[in-house]
DNA sequence: CGTCTTTGACCCGCGC
DNA sequence: GCGCGGGTCAAAGACG
């Protein structure tokens, strides 16, 4: 796991550009979970929200070199998932995907994840929320 | 020794 | 039916 993710987040917050998530029908929106997808100029490709998360997946998609990461959060009966990828033409842009909202505690006393979405609102860096998805 | 990563296999929906 | 693209599982290894 990557030591200092975190610090990433507080500190670079400068992106606002087009997202190309693939769309879903409202039906399957409505039976779905909410889903946030944004992207952030990092450095590293996982942004540590203060939840702890378990890899179940990797893939290569296609018109993109990079892989796209599967993550789920590691606490039981908490089926939160994200997906992680970087942009395929500019590789200093993270898009993270969150699917599903959390219903315990965090177990970090670094930031909240209320904080960071703040953050990321207050900067434009959110691209996507789940109405447009 | 328990937890998390890694990685190929498996599965499913869709277009031809 | 088959291949392809994308999402998930699970066995084995890494790591603390």
């Amino acid at each position: 796991m990557l030591p200092t993710s975190s610090t990433a987040f507080s500190s670079d917050f400068n992106v606002a550009y087009h997202s190309n998530v693939h769309e879903v029908s409202r039906t399957d929106q409505e039976i779905k979970q909410q889903r946030y997808a944004f992207q952030t100029r990092s450095p590293v490709d996982v942004l540590d929200d203060g939840y702890q998360w378990k890899k179940y997946g990797k893939k290569i998609v296609k018109n993109n070199k990079f892989p796209r990461s599967y993550y789920k959060c590691s606490h039981r009966e908490c089926n939160v998932k994200k997906q992680i990828q970087r942009h395929s033409l500019d590789e200093q842009i993270v898009v993270t995907t969150y699917e599903g909202t959390h219903t315990h505690p965090v177990d970090n006393s670094a930031e909240s994840f209320d904080q960071i979405l703040g953050n990321l609102f207050a900067c434009n860096s959110i691209i996507n929320v789940s109405p447009t998805l």
